[in-house]
DNA sequence: ACAATAGTCTATCAATATGGTAGAATTTGT
DNA sequence: ACAAATTCTACCATATTGATAGACTATTGT
């Protein structure tokens, strides 16, 4: 149940991004620097995304990432999706992957699954990243309340 | 986010040994046809849910593999555990695992992540082998109901 | 006693996924 | 033309997964 490095990296690149749309395309460098993440891996990373149409990119001399979409459109579920695949931990509970098992009807493994799929999509595809900047934003605001009235 | 064989197959021969609560030993073999689980794979997983103690073992001419305990008192998070280690998605917000973060107080994915992991488990560790067993009955009965009245 | 039965232990293995790197090719602003 | 940036293709080490092999140990029916 385990979220990959990849996606671990994309979020961190995508709040990144989604905390800088609309003021320009930033660099790989960049992203990767104030992000730490090795930066050749995050190469990569992006290029999916873009592949995908949640990123644009431009090449060239001022060159760079920005979001395709307004940060209140995509969600963490979409990002997970295209780095590590189904989000359903059995591929006869999942809409990308879907699978159908040999006892589908009776199968009670699946019925549960099926709950567990949903928990965790209930979660992940209502999350934006407009709302992953929001909470960045008031908790950075309360660790900076806490610092000063010591 | 990926429920393993292991686990899968762990669960199958559960349900079985559920269903065979107070019938006394089963074999191994037994489980591996009626479940068509490879018999040496099973013999792995079986052991080690005997060493973590939630089966009994018996050797030599008439063993097998028995519960030790109701199985209204395992649940299907205890077992995933054991075999394919934590649930939770990252190690910042898992019970079993748990390394901080560097952000620990800020990082705005941890606090996300934290949600997903809640939302897993309250299924997983409120579901017991004894209503897998329920609910497995309940999905045979309807589909002979369907079956036999057309 | 002893053969048959059934779990235990250790080791190994192929295939795949993961996390990451290298370098050449292409595009673009100045 | 040149520098700066993405793009593309390929590669690599390591870990995990799913599974098998075989020797060993314990139990029991006869």
């Amino acid at each position: 149940m385990k979220l990959s490095k990849k996606s671990d990296y994309a979020l961190r690149a995508m709040i990144y991004l989604s905390a800088n749309y609309q003021k320009g395309a930033v660099q790989i460098k960049e992203i990767s620097a104030k992000e730490k993440i090795p930066q050749k891996f995050l190469e990569n990373i992006l290029l999916t995304l873009r592949k995908v149409g949640i990123l644009n990119s431009k090449m060239g001399l001022r060159g760079g990432y920005e979001l395709a979409r307004s940060p209140d459109l995509i969600t963490l579920g979409q990002v997970i999706r295209v780095l590590d695949g189904a989000i359903a931990p059995v591929d006869c509970v999942s809409q990308m992957s879907y699978k159908p098992c040999s006892e589908e009807v009776t199968c009670v493994i699946r019925s549960v699954m099926m709950d567990v799929r949903n928990a965790i999509t209930d979660v992940l595809d209502k999350m934006t990243f407009a709302e992953m900047c929001k909470r960045a934003a008031d908790s950075l605001e309360k660790r900076e309340a806490l610092t000063y009235t010591i």
